[in-house]
DNA sequence: TAGATTGTTAATCGATTAACAATC
DNA sequence: TAGATTGTTAATCGATTAACAATC
């Protein structure tokens, strides 16, 4: 049914980034854009942002480029923002608290309908009108509710465990937080995050940096 | 003076990865491993993990494989884990507490001198023994203290004027939280997180995963 | 109409995978 | 020595960039 070949990974990871700078120029009153002028405001090359594009449609007009506002609309589409995903938080730690208390999930069809923590003091306590529950209550709770996402932010030891009886509640989707690499016999979706090997890679960088400095002197 | 050509980042991003699982074996006992067996844990090819890690040297043996302990330090050491790092968190809201209260980055080389906010209600706070200082002090902080890496968790209208000024002061390196691509006149190292970008990533998996179950229907 | 800029095909570049001689 | 597995070169694959005809 699907004959269009599947878009390529690297493509949609640059889909967010195309979405906030239009949404910039939105706010900046720019009406029209060329892959041009995007080009240099990105830093990419406007051959690559027609590329892809064109995975996507022909959204611009020769001789005008593309406007913003259609434009901010159909990525805004692509990405699924009308869709909405009924999300809870594994983890109500300070990690789960901080992505709990964020409220541009919301915006872009997110919501947060449960968080859960093993923690007794934690249990009861509010945030953002939801009320943590106790881990032992998520089965339950994903019986009597859709649950799209769960977004894990449980200590390394736990992530398996709980990664796999998400799943197996039939849960769609994971986002990981854990700096460990899921392995489920389920079929989901999975997005790490892995914050740590992020400042790894920061690390090295500057590790290089400063030895170039050392060598230049 | 440095004639081997720079590795790509694409690789860099493994490393941390490598090392994690060199952990996982470490821990579990096992001494020696083929790349043919990492690659079976890892699902990468043993022919990538080979060519991976020659980039920084032959670490194997013909007819044996890798030494896991000895790969897991060489690994550690290309990603600078004996470097001492100092680093300042800027913006003490829930990003920022959750950061400072994560401890492993203290053991890979990242120690924590400083937290930085406007808010008052925040500032004289204490978060791991270290107090929260109010922004206006930063300066001579930054004066007085070797601050290697900023890491910024502000709201995103304060971030590039805070960037900037990082940058001004001499600060090296940024670990970045805002959903916005600095760009910086000086000459800092960037690493950006990104969250919001990752969700959306993920809402578009689902959002096709969801449509392909529904065509098979 | 002339100028601008797209959509798309072709060329290039870089990253991944395969193959195999070297060697433990 | 025979078997295993690396380090490394060569082949393949995919992603990025360049070029240009189509067209607004």
């Amino acid at each position: 049914m699907d004959l269009k070949k599947k878009v390529s990974l690297a493509v949609i990871r640059r889909l967010p980034r195309y979405f906030r700078y239009l949404s910039d120029l939105l706010r900046l009153g720019i009406t029209r854009i060329s892959s041009k002028e995007l080009s240099a405001r990105m830093g990419i090359t406007a051959s690559q942002i027609r590329q892809d594009l064109n995975c996507f449609g022909g959204f611009g007009q020769q001789g005008y480029g593309y406007n913003v506002e259609s434009l901010y609309n159909e990525i805004g589409n692509i990405l699924g923002f009308n869709n909405k995903y009924q999300t809870i938080i594994i983890g109500a730690g300070h990690m789960g608290q901080a992505l709990a208390n964020y409220g541009n999930f919301e915006k872009r069809g997110f919501s947060l309908i449960g968080i859960f923590d093993v923690d007794q003091n934690l249990v009861g306590k509010k945030i953002k009108d939801i009320e943590i529950m106790h881990l032992d209550s998520l089965e339950v709770f994903v019986m009597n509710n859709n649950v799209h996402i769960a977004i894990l932010t449980v200590p390394y030891e736990h992530t398996p465990t709980v990664a796999d009886k998400l799943a197996q509640l039939g849960v769609r989707a994971l986002w990981n937080f854990s700096p460990m690499d899921l392995k489920l016999t389920y079929d989901v979706i999975i997005e790490n995050v892995h914050l740590s090997d992020s400042l790894m890679v920061l690390g090295y960088k500057l590790a290089e940096d400063m030895k170039s400095r050392a060598n230049i002197k």
